[in-house]
DNA sequence: AGATTTATTATGCAAGTGTATAACAATCTT
DNA sequence: AAGATTGTTATACACTTGCATAATAAATCT
């Protein structure tokens, strides 16, 4: 029997989610799936629990919702930079593996949220279908730059090859972003993008490294 | 006020808490921090929540502690691969590889509990100590083995170089192995350990695949 | 402008959580 | 064998969690 109710603002359904899925990723990120409660969520984005309740049909939509954004995001950030002209093919290999191996995409609190993200890959199908989706995505594009440079140069790339090749590289990527979060203080600056470039480059057989951008 | 109290086993004390990192383990791996309550792994082991708050300080004790004990247990199960004689440093190498490809290091509930893991590294500085042991602890094995075979060859393998050579191919085995349990249908069996031995094989110009074990 | 719908709040609730405590049983000491 | 110590149980508690509900404010519709 509530009996005053405050004077509030009405958004806009877009924006209340926006906010929502936000406040919820970084929430996730600093403090895990522990540290994500609804009531939090709703304070930090001045919220009340009703609202989340209201928009979600529950906390493991908003979450779930939340993820989702965030790896789907995270990749399509990549190809943002291959709208720029390059002069070879190399050099727009070059700056894709970059740009995976450094921030924005390569962001500290990444870590954070991609260990929760896998958490939940193995036991709610949502999320193994936004995994699945998102990671042969990124492999299937990073195979097409792979196949491109190696074409350019007369090498070869029949099929199976190049996908063994995209796999790999795909590999080296994934293993080394989390290393440079998980140990801050264990690498230079560079040092992960350089070995990055210089395995994706000797692995197809390419000198990225010094074909720069 | 607790009137009755039934007869019951007196196991030793390193039994029990072996049980109780055990169960915390499988719980973790299953279903993710959430689903790993002091209730539930006490009735796992067929022990009380008493019994945790008398083996443990806490709750984050007993967690810690378990994944303290399975991360150093898996880096220790690869070396024991190299406990056999090899003929050539390369077969060695390659064994090595392989190990940290295969099962039982890269088991399929071992995704869940890595996850965990990276969860708690940032926020918990004993968690960070474990894995930075761990970590450099596996990469230096992985030079020492790397120099070694290049040696072999007569090929370049100054400390400088060998460490990079180290930490790419470390990258690519941490960034493979997630991938194999996270999409089960996404691969063929020996497909990652494939790929892993010809990555490392090409990055430091010896062709492992090929040398067999 | 009045009615209706939708967004938002305040409050309540049942379930589950980690932790604390005291009684009891088994083992160890001497 | 009696006492001291430590392992083990049962029970209780305070707290948090996600979720539900009813009242109220804001917007939309006609």
């Amino acid at each position: 029997m509530p009996q005053i109710c405050r004077k509030h603002y009405r958004q806009t359904p877009h924006d209340r989610r926006q906010a929502l899925t936000d406040a919820t990723l970084n929430l996730l990120a600093k403090g895990g799936p522990e540290a994500a409660t609804v009531r939090l969520i709703a304070q930090k984005t001045a919220a009340t629990q009703g609202l989340v309740r209201h928009y979600f049909s529950a906390k493991d939509d908003l979450v779930a919702t939340a993820y989702e954004q965030y790896m789907t995001r995270i990749p399509a950030a990549t190809p943002a930079v291959l709208e720029q002209s390059f002069h070879s093919h190399s050099a727009r290999l070059t700056a894709f593996v970059t740009a995976a191996l450094t921030p924005p995409v390569s962001e500290p609190r990444g870590v954070g949220l991609w260990a929760g993200f896998l958490y939940m890959i193995h036991s709610i199908p949502r999320m193994q279908a936004v995994h699945a989706k998102t990671y042969w995505t990124f492999r299937d594009r990073l195979e097409g730059l792979i196949v491109a440079a190696l074409q350019a140069r007369d090498l070869p790339h029949e099929t199976p090859l190049s996908r063994r090749f995209a796999t790999a590289c795909n590999g080296v990527i994934d293993g080394l972003w989390p290393e440079g979060s998980a140990l801050p203080d264990g690498f230079d600056k560079d040092e992960l993008p350089e070995i990055g470039l210089q395995s994706v480059g000797v692995m197809i057989d390419l000198n990225l490294y010094k074909t720069g951008i």
